[in-house]
DNA sequence: TTGAATTATGACTTTTAAGTCATTATAATA
DNA sequence: TATTATAATGACTTAAAAGTCATAATTCAA
């Protein structure tokens, strides 16, 4: 595996846009090779094969996302608001990669092209962020904001599930344009149903 | 395409039955007509081709859910009390049915594998059933059971999604026995966060 | 400057599985 | 029973794309 992280990132990023171009289903190694300028031989020399690749595009994203999302919520104090900071930095960032997001989530990528090996990290992903909300969860149960009958792991990958819903509902309205107007909306709307249920 | 409904149905529980042991990114063709004690073009007879079989297991297992889902809530009166049998109904399906659906949930197979058209009607029946939640939301703002903001169709699609998740929650989690104690567990939970949040 | 090491190339091989169709078997009808 | 119509077969064709590797280009070090 060679070792030039420009080439690297290259590759990534193409592979990147592609995605957002044609979906994964119609990802081939060859296009690839072809939107980063470069023989195919060559993505073969940066990664091992496409799973790979994609677990690599996949892995790189949710960093991103990830660490985002905690920089925000350290910066609160009340579960309540690192939550709310939570959804926003989570949606806010959805929509600046829309049309990346919008490729996973309805072509809903997932895990069906990954080998095993990456399928589970795909899980581990997935775990990790919704353990990460869980822990404000339980903090909040403790600090006496939230209710004392949660089951604080099942909320959190609630919590995860209405984001990403949610994110679903607009693509599939074409709601995809990036107005803050929109994205303050869809924040209210998951934190109101999330924090006080649609009962009166 | 021939008429015999008993080798329609034979291939459709077999390709199901395969769908659960292999997942859908194995299933291939030969081994449909394999499990199904035919010979592959036997196949191309009763389906158009890959897709169609595919398609025709989705919806039928779709159909089937839903019809049972709209008696048991047509039966009750109040909307709390039709969310709440139309989450146990859908939960206990899912259980019913745990080894495809913990195939369709985990390997997230969805919409990757169908061509456009086919794609659109997983879309569609996703539509159906939110939009048939979203009426009975509506009816119970109108009655003063619910909030008198909320947006019926997002919260209808976060209901289905909320269902989803907690089943997935479960399936990686292991919680796959179909135990009565089990199913009112996780009905209860998604029904508390759904109608109250998680606030006190 | 030269030759060794590294990186890049893309035509080629391989694999896999979808879909076809000439042939055969079975059922229906007269 | 003979003839026609329908259903079934599975070897074969086709297609697509993953992955390889002998060769070429470039970079680096002495």
């Amino acid at each position: 595996m060679s070792e030039n992280t420009a080439k690297f990132e290259l590759i990534l990023s193409s592979s990147k846009k592609l995605i957002e171009e044609i979906g994964f289903s119609s990802l081939t190694m060859d296009k690839v090779a072809q939107k980063a300028g470069i023989a195919k031989g060559t993505v073969y020399l940066y990664f091992k094969d496409k799973d790979d690749l994609i677990e690599k595009v996949l892995s790189t994203g949710f960093e991103r996302m990830f660490d985002r999302i905690k920089r925000k919520v350290s910066e609160e104090n009340g579960m309540v608001d690192k939550l709310k900071v939570l959804v926003n930095e989570n949606i806010n960032h959805i929509y600046e990669n829309r049309y990346f997001f919008k490729t996973i989530f309805l072509d809903e990528v997932n895990v069906v092209f990954l080998k095993k090996k990456s399928k589970e990290s795909f899980n581990l992903r997935r775990k990790r962020y919704s353990d990460f909300i869980s822990e404000i969860i339980k903090s909040g149960m403790k600090s006496g904001e939230f209710r004392q009958d949660l089951n604080s792991p099942r909320a959190g990958y609630m919590l995860v599930s209405l984001i990403k819903s949610s994110a679903i509902y607009d693509f599939l309205n074409e709601k995809i344009e990036s107005n803050p107007e929109n994205i303050k909306n869809v924040t209210e709307e998951i934190l109101n149903l999330f924090l006080r249920g649609i009962t009166r």
